[in-house]
DNA sequence: CCTAACAATGAATCGGCCG
DNA sequence: GCGGCCGATTCATTGTTAG
């Protein structure tokens, strides 16, 4: 990107105006992307064959798909608790295929429609067990899809192996995926780590299953065999989607990924051919209310802004122009200069982009690599930002 | 075995007779097995690629192939083919394609050479990561394989993302498969729940990654790169091998494989092409003990073992003849004979088939469903069956 | 009314041996 | 290969009933 490139070479330009121009350029793009949504038939659920339904679908108009096709489970006979009890099992006929071959097929197809309806920058999220999920997996990445991360949702209160034969699966994966390798996607970094109380957010998460008051029921039977927690769809759309966003989920059920989406101020899109499955959805949809407008900004800015230029930093008055700041181990010394950039030995550039420049690194993060004293105290320049985002939250 | 002790009383038909026979029964197949496995290179290196080292293994001789392959497709900078010739700057579409295919024609081919190397009754399991895994589950599975469960490595300490684009990379995944649908393969499933506190070993373990002492170094500097934790091979080997089973390893490395198997009385063999691994892996196996046969015994029998007949019980005196067992609510009364059997109201039948019968059920577990008075407490004849297993630990 | 016991249930590829 | 028989097997959570 030529932003990038600036970024990486320009010592002299401040790193807060390239931010400003970045976010202006992007803001720009969203106005006219979000015009284009008036053709799209937002919070509805299409009927019919999800393939079919895509079809009618304009390419390039969504943000995000989040598909949970069939598992395409293939179960012997009964099951029986060790207590004698029968065990529920998913037999229903949308998860039965004839052969394999027949579910990659299907798989390939919906897909394709999946991928020709997400938007350049988009995203693409599936969930599987190991019944399908490597199938999925390797579709999608012939097809162009660049995985991201495979995600692990690891189940507190999963059924157990009533019979001892295998390990317990605790556990169901999630590919998130990108339209290709060089392709830009949404991740809302900050978002996800003021959500896992200031770590990383990692690959495996803890989740419930859906049950008790948030299990949907028709008559005291649970009304979908393979109903999702919310917590997981918000997670999912908190990450890697902006308010506004176009989620579009190709096998509906009972639109867990509509309500979330509808909580969190994301428009949506779902196919579902069971009419069951939509008069569900479309009953628990509509009793659900949106976040307010605060709590939304909430999420996505003061502490979780997802970047502070160093420059503001320097502007803030933290790191004051003139500081010396230096590496762990004080291999090297840089001064800190008013427009934010550094200068170590004649040489010039952003936090990163030095520090990179001087170990020969492939990259470096500069906020966790440069220090600076406050009180006698060694610090990552990073603790500036952190006081510069409690100083300057909302 | 500790039932030997006791089955001087004998009854009418002492159980414990059986078992033993059954399982001496066992013992003389699995000798048959061994001594066709002179023909084996056991517990030696094999140089040279791996596809081409396996063909020189016989049919059906293996019991468990452990396969950690390169995940090869990496973050877009250098990328070897599987035969070790580099595929030139990997910056389009079309090469990310074309480099894909010669992975899985790669895939498939030592797959296929580990099926036709494995016993019918033997198992594969498989280690990788979101790159390559899809790949390879896919490719497994249209061989013939039949996926036993996929297991989540949940890393406490995983590398952290530094740039902040995705979540952490926190876990791999492996894969555990049989020969077939019908296939019988082996799980210790009674050592497994021993060793995670009594309760059922589940999909996802918790693992540091290697390092400190256990991380082998050559002049300082780590002689793998991905070396894997012992604890790792520990659990798949202890959960799906017998003592004396065979283990192929066709990536070898620095023998992590070897040197589990060896310290747990398993039989090895590992393909490994570069010089410089197979020196470290063979002087790090020399070092290796056995662990002693006490040890290795306790871990297979007493508590973890999955088979203790009623009779003996009966015959230890825990529960004498004579005594009145009953359901939870006392519906049935039922009197323990010598022989280990149970009587009640003329019907007749082991723990299990008559608490069946008399519950018109489709399955009885009788060690949960009979009780017995105890000091006053009513207790599932299954506590008794726990103190039977204390009183003859070895 | 509160507590304890009991019952229900969730995407599950859930026997082995002998004749 | 099939039928029949013997044998072994569950965790966390929620909802309901009994005391």
């Amino acid at each position: 990107m030529p932003v990038d490139k600036l970024q990486a070479t320009g010592g002299a330009i401040p790193v807060s105006v390239i931010e400003k121009v970045k976010s202006r350029a992007k803001s720009v793009v969203k106005t006219l992307e979000t015009a284009r949504s008036s053709d799209l038939p937002l919070n509805h659920i299409l009927p019919g064959d999800c393939i079919e339904a895509m079809r009618s679908l304009p390419t390039n108009s969504v943000d995000l798909v989040f598909a949970d096709p069939p598992y395409n489970l293939q179960l012997g006979g009964d099951l029986n608790r060790p207590d004698g009890s029968h065990v529920d099992a998913v037999t229903d006929h949308w998860d039965q295929f004839d052969s394999m071959a027949v579910y990659d097929r299907f798989t390939r197809e919906w897909l394709t429609e999946a991928r020709r309806v997400l938007k350049p920058d988009g995203a693409l999220w599936v969930i599987g067990s190991y019944h399908n999920i490597f199938r999925v997996g390797a579709i999608l990445q012939d097809l162009g899809f660049w995985i991201l991360n495979d995600i692990v949702w690891r189940k507190t209160n999963p059924m157990p192996n009533f019979r001892g034969t295998r390990f317990t699966n605790a556990h169901e994966t999630l590919i998130w995926a990108s339209m290709g390798e060089k392709a830009r996607y949404q991740f809302n970094y900050r978002a996800m780590k003021t959500l896992n109380d200031e770590l990383q957010m990692r690959s495996d998460w803890v989740m419930p299953i859906c049950a008790g008051g948030e299990r949907l029921k028709e008559n005291g039977k649970k009304a979908h065999p393979t109903q999702k927690p919310e917590a997981l769809l918000y997670r999912v759309l908190l990450a890697t989607t902006e308010k506004g966003d176009v989620v579009l989920d190709p096998f509906f059920g009972t639109g867990t990924t509509g309500a979330v989406a509808k909580r969190l101020g994301r428009e949506w899109i779902g196919c579902e051919r069971e009419d069951f499955y939509r008069e569900v959805a479309m009953k628990r949809i509509e009793k659900e209310l949106p976040l307010d407008e605060s709590a939304l900004t909430t999420m996505q800015s003061a502490r979780s802004a997802p970047k502070v230029a160093f420059g503001a930093v320097v502007e803030g008055g933290l790191i004051p122009p003139g500081t010396q700041v230096f590496d762990k181990k004080r291999r090297w010394i840089a001064t800190v200069r008013t427009d934010g950039s550094l200068e170590c030995g004649g040489k010039t550039g952003s936090i990163h982009g030095l520090g990179k420049e001087l170990q020969g690194a492939p990259s470096c993060n500069g906020w966790a690599f440069w220090h600076y004293e406050q009180g006698g105290d060694v610090q990552p320049i990073d603790a500036a930002r952190q006081l510069y985002l409690l100083a300057n939250e909302d």
